[in-house]
DNA sequence: GCATCCCGCCACCCC
DNA sequence: GGGGTGGCGGGATGC
């Protein structure tokens, strides 16, 4: 493989520095959800998406596979998707719990059910056998071959199924992405191969992390990064049916800004043309926020997550506080009921920003008034 | 030094 | 044939 073009580089950008961190696939998800998970929205073009987002073309590939395997996107045409919105997702959950115990259940018929006391390996076996069929042939072919369905087997939303049925299907809620790759690849030892499997677990994990999902977490035995299962708790794990509030939840707040793998307080400036969600000092710039979106009525906050960008308009002297209390409504009614501590702490954290955020707008438009 | 993951090349698909 | 799709891994960034 040739060495790819170089990455826009500090040094030559001047005085720009570059954050990754605010082009990372997880805050473009979220930004992605906040510009489409609204009423109205049928169809999702990826060239209009890209444009509004203020990113490649082969960014919106990744979000746009990944979401389609949870089922809030179907691919309609070329360069087209048909929205089908977050709640698509539990039915989507549901399936890949289905698919993944059908297929464990064909594979113990066949393996004539291996018992392993070790724990690991219980795990492992266990999960190579909730796996697609056409993934688990994929093993076993011989390395080299890049046919049709050699790709397919391999590609992004394939991956995010699997990924999402180790969760959904097994006893473990809590995975190493590093674990969950040696799993997807079945006993392959090949460093590489684990390596790029990483790679788009990396990708994926972010994705699912953004809307919350997964959280990252740190292994408490082995102090390593991990990811867990947030979308259905472990002790209703293979018993009930996809929870649906959680998923479903975030997209009400997500405009509040939710992505807890992409906190980044420094407002670097960027030196990506492209990109125009932040101004150079880090502060909201409304005319550059057109950019993203000439008719969107969202807009980026200081953290990068698209939040409404129509402020309210200046009105009477109590017009602000009727919104105020709009909004208020709206969080007490949509706050989300998580059951992990660390999460609530985060929800409310963002709620607190966005009543920051909210009040200093307030302000701006009475002096704007005056 | 290791974990993370953006970036864009280019092989393959499909109209 | 050509545009769309997306696998892939180099290497930069973050910690």
């Amino acid at each position: 493989m040739l060495v790819p073009s170089p990455s826009p580089s500090p040094s030559v950008s001047g005085s720009t520095t570059y954050c990754r961190k605010q082009k990372s696939l997880g805050l473009l998800c979220s930004n992605f959800l906040s510009l489409y998970n609204r009423d109205g929205i049928d169809t999702v073009g990826l060239d209009e998406t890209a444009g509004r987002l203020g990113v490649e073309r082969r960014r919106i590939y990744d979000i746009v596979n990944v979401l389609e395997s949870v089922g809030v996107l179907v691919r309609k045409a070329k360069n087209t998707y048909h929205w089908r919105g977050l709640g698509a997702i539990p039915k989507a959950l549901g399936q890949l719990k289905e698919e993944g115990f059908k297929n464990n259940d064909e594979q113990i018929e066949v393996k004539s059910g291996k018992v392993s006391d070790d724990e690991d390996e219980r795990i492992s076996h266990h999960s190579a056998c909730l796996l697609d069929k056409v993934d688990l042939d994929s093993m076993h072919k011989a390395a080299g071959s890049f046919k049709s369905e050699n790709r397919k087997e391999k590609s992004l939303g394939l991956l995010t199924k699997n990924f999402i049925k180790l969760f959904l299907c097994t006893n473990s809620d809590m995975l190493s992405l590093d674990d969950a790759a040696k799993i997807l690849l079945g006993d392959a030892q090949n460093p590489s191969l684990t390596r790029t499997k990483v790679r788009r677990l990396y990708d994926i994990a972010n994705v699912l992390s953004s809307m919350n999902f997964i959280e990252k977490i740190q292994h408490p035995e082995t102090r390593k990064p991990a990811f867990r299962w947030l979308g259905m708790t472990s002790q209703t794990n293979c018993q009930t049916g996809p929870v649906t509030s959680v998923a479903h939840q975030e997209s009400k707040k997500r405009a509040f800004g939710t992505d807890l793998t992409n906190i980044c307080f420094k407002r670097s400036k960027l030196d990506d043309q492209k990109l125009t969600l932040f101004d150079l000092q880090g502060q909201c710039q409304p005319s550059k926020l057109n950019t993203v979106g000439s008719n969107s009525n969202v807009g980026p906050d200081q953290d990068g997550h698209l939040v409404p960008a129509s402020k309210p308009k200046p009105c009477d002297g109590g017009c602000n506080k009727v919104k105020t209390q709009d909004w208020e409504n709206v969080e007490s009614e949509y706050r989300p009921q998580y059951h992990n501590q660390a999460l609530r702490d985060l929800f409310v954290h963002y709620m607190e920003a966005w009543k920051s955020w909210y009040s200093q707008v307030a302000e701006m438009d009475k002096i704007e008034v005056i």
